[in-house]
DNA sequence: TCTCATAATGAGGTATCTCTCATTACCTGA
DNA sequence: TCAGGTAATGAGAGATACCTCATTATGAGA
C-alpha cells in the first residue's frame, strides 16, 4: 500500500516534478493574465502536458489555485519571518512586515502580480495574508503601542493600503512606497505622522543589523 | 432627420424607455451576481426582451458596463453635491465626501454592491470615484490642511480605504465605520487621531445645519 | 385602410471552457 | 523478455457565452 521505494535516481518522485510543472505553469499564466484569464488547457500547455493530464493531479481549477495562492504567500512570509520574528516591538513588527511583504513582491513579480489577481479573483487570498499581520496588530495592541480599537475593519483597512502599495510598486513606483505604507499602517493604528515616520526609521535600522 | 416629434403621449421616446429598462436589469443583476457573473442573455431576460435586442442598444457588453457604472457614481455624487461644495475647508470636503460616499452605498445596496464588483473588474470605474477625492484633496493641500505631500499613492491609499468601508458596510457593520474610513483619510494625509477626529466631528455638525 | 420607418425577435454560427474516459506509453523488478 | 502498475494522452461531450441577421411586429400618418 505505502510508496515502496523512489524509483530511478530521482530526489523527488515524478507524481511531485508532474505536480511541481503545473503550479509553476500555472503561476506564470496567472500573474500574467489573472486566475479566471487562464484556462486549465493553457496551464497543461505551458506545462508541456496533455489537458488531461491536469485533471490527474487536481480535482478542478479550484484547487490549482488554492495551491498556488497558498505556496507564494507562504514563500513571502518564509523570506521574512527570521527577521520579522526575532523583533520584540509590536509596532516595529508591523512597520517591517509591511515593508518587507510590498518589497519582496517589486522583487518577485510574479508573487506579486499573481497576489493583485487574487485580491479581486480569489477571496480566500484574505487569510493567507492578513494571518501574520493580525498577529502583529495583536502584539502591538497588548503592548499598549497603538490606540486605535482593533476590529475586522481595521483589519481590512490595513490590507487595503498593503494592496495599493503593492500595486504602486508593481506599476513601477520607487521603493518609498513601500516605507509609505508602513506608516500610514501605524497611523492609522493611532500614531501620528511623526511617530509613525520615527518608528519605522529606527525598525529599518534594527532590522538592517539584525540582517548582518 | 431628426426626430420630428415624440409618438403617443410618452414623456420620454420609446427608444430611451427601453434603454433604461436594460440598464436597470444590468444593474439589478450586476449588483447581485458580478459584472462578469452577468451574461448578455440574462440581462435581456430580465428587461424582458429578447437577447438580440440587446445590441440594438449597445456595441456589446463592455457599453452597458460603462454606462450603468457611470450613472451609479454620477448618481452618488449628486446626491451629495449640494452639501459637499457648500463646504469652504478641504479636510471638511474630505471628511463630509468619504462619509456621505459610504453612507449612500449603504443606504442604495444596489449602488453599493455594484461598486465592489467594479472595483475588481472595471478598471475605469476608479477615475469616476477618485474624480471628486482629488479635487477636495487638491483643495485641502492648497489651503495648508494636509502635510502629506499628495501624489497616486496616496489616491490609490485613500480609495482603498473608501472601499473597505463600503464594503465593511455591506457586510453588515455600523454606520461608525463611514465615520471611521473618513478620519483615517484625514490621518493619511497627515493628521494626527485626535485632530482628525476634531475635524471629522466639527464636519457632521455643520452638514447637518446645512441640510436644515 | 395602407405604407413605411422604427422596434423587436430568436434561432443559430462561432468560440471557448471544463472535465471525462478509453486508450496508449513508460518503466522497473522479476 | 515480460508483466503490471503508474503516468500521460487527446478527442470529444456538454455548457455557456457573445454577437449577427433574416424575419416579423408595431403603430402613426397619409
Amino acid at each position: 500500500m505505502k510508496r515502496v521505494k523512489a524509483s530511478r535516481s530521482p530526489r523527488v518522485s515524478k507524481r511531485a516534478r508532474t505536480r511541481a510543472r503545473l503550479t509553476e505553469a500555472a503561476l506564470r499564466l496567472m500573474a500574467e493574465s489573472g486566475i479566471n484569464g487562464t484556462s486549465v488547457s493553457e496551464i497543461a500547455a505551458e506545462a508541456e502536458l496533455a489537458n488531461g493530464t491536469f485533471y490527474l493531479y487536481f480535482r478542478d481549477k479550484s484547487e490549482i489555485v488554492a495551491a498556488v495562492c497558498q505556496a507564494v504567500t507562504l514563500a513571502m512570509h518564509n523570506e521574512m519571518n527570521s527577521v520579522r520574528l526575532s523583533l520584540e516591538d509590536g509596532a516595529a513588527r508591523v512597520a517591517f512586515g509591511t515593508q518587507q511583504f510590498i518589497a519582496i513582491a517589486a522583487a518577485e513579480p510574479k508573487w506579486g502580480r499573481l497576489l493583485m489577481w487574487a485580491f479581486s479573483e480569489y477571496a480566500a487570498i484574505k487569510e493567507d495574508v492578513t494571518r501574520y499581520m493580525r498577529m502583529d496588530v495583536a502584539l502591538g495592541v497588548e503592548q499598549g503601542r497603538f490606540t486605535e480599537p482593533v476590529d475586522e475593519f481595521v483589519i481590512d483597512t490595513l490590507l487595503a493600503i498593503l494592496r495599493a502599495g503593492i500595486s504602486s510598486r508593481l506599476d513601477g513606483a520607487g521603493a518609498g512606497v513601500g516605507a509609505r505604507a508602513a506608516e500610514y499602517h501605524l497611523r492609522i493604528l493611532g500614531m501620528s505622522a511623526a511617530e509613525a515616520h520615527r518608528v519605522r526609521v529606527a525598525t529599518n535600522k534594527l532590522a538592517e543589523r539584525r540582517n548582518g
